[in-house]
DNA sequence: CGTCTATTTGAATGTACTCAAAAGCGGTGG
DNA sequence: CCACCGCTTTTGAGTACATTCAAATAGACG
């Protein structure tokens, strides 16, 4: 896809939440770098550190963490039009402790941290959209919370399907019961039982 | 307890994460408010909006949700020098859905959003300061997704056990079991065998 | 002391997991 | 183009973790 359709695509995002002035897109524009994830490929990893934020332009991506009896939980997921990373990760400056990992062969826009922090000062809306972001990100999670505390699991499946309305097909199904939190198994014993 | 007692106490707290000045702190002292809440009393309750941040003074607080079928679920538990809000109603502006409620007599020391905002302008520490403490917020979610996902109800026990160590004695245990997810008989059952 | 609320106990049940094996499916090389 | 390989999904039996409901006991507070 062309860089041109590729800034079209990013800066229609931002103009859903606010309005970018000519040249507040093309200062936004100036920082933006291009990366093509092939399938399975890690953007980031144990150890290393969040420093862009990541746009997915094409594909499909997740984040996940591995506990101690190297069993995968499946965090976030995304595919064309959502943003990914290890939030943590960024906000902090600390290592991550977890995997960005592309699903499919995926080409993202990424937004450098230090630039990004300067264009804030140029470009309020940036910061303001990305303020509202990262509050949305916060009340993800904690609605989160509350549907594995309240929810069982075919009700926290149904929760996903809409949330994730097409993401559903272009995943592994083990990856969404690692999302979900049971094994892929009991998934396959739930799907079938209601269907 | 004096307000001047009270301050200092805020004032100490916050300068464990960011330097204030005297005249920082005499900037924030000004905009502070005071209130005491007698126990059980609600402090934010489905409805209304989170439009101050609130530290507690002295006393015990909990944020809690009630799900569809009446159930609670704790989803946050504070004492002295801690900060307990909805988060979520607080950033976002938007009605809670969401009780903040005493668990026992409290005092409190609030910062009135209009007015915090504005002295974020004046006293660039204080706006440091709050940033660090919801990214903290945000990070302490996304682990209790993880814990939620990768570990049983006993291990959740002792894990709260750790982060909430002064506090377990002061609450009582069926907001414990709603803040772990489980039944109070079930947290019963568990503290009976593994005692 | 009595009342109200919180905690414990126990039996029956349901939800989800483990382990093992079979079936399905997609990609690759011959 | 088909056969095979590796990976994902399904199936099933046995088990463990957690809930429900009911009743008994313990604690807190006026």
């Amino acid at each position: 896809m062309e860089i041109e359709d590729q800034i079209a695509l990013l800066v229609e995002h931002i103009n859903k939440d606010v309005t970018l002035s000519k040249t507040g897109i093309k200062k936004l524009s100036s920082i933006l770098q291009f990366k093509t994830l092939h399938k399975k490929e890690l953007l980031i990893e144990p150890g290393s550190t969040a420093n862009t934020m990541n746009f997915i332009v094409q594909g499909a991506m997740r984040s996940y963490y591995l506990d101690e009896n190297g069993q995968e939980h499946t965090l976030q997921l995304g595919i064309e039009q959502w943003w990914i990373n290890d939030l943590y990760s960024y906000l902090s400056g600390k290592a991550s402790r977890m995997y960005v990992q592309a699903l499919e062969r995926t080409w993202l826009i990424q937004l450098p941290k230090t630039e990004l922090e300067e264009l804030y000062h140029h470009v309020p809306e940036v910061s303001n959209f990305f303020r509202i972001k990262i509050q949305s990100a916060y009340v993800a999670l904690q609605e989160r919370v509350i549907e594995n505390m309240s929810e069982d699991a075919y009700e926290r499946y149904n929760n996903f399907r809409n949330t994730y309305k097409n993401i559903e097909q272009r995943v592994p199904q083990y990856i969404i019961a690692s999302y979900l939190g049971v094994t892929p198994e009991f998934l396959s014993y739930l799907r079938k039982k209601h269907s």
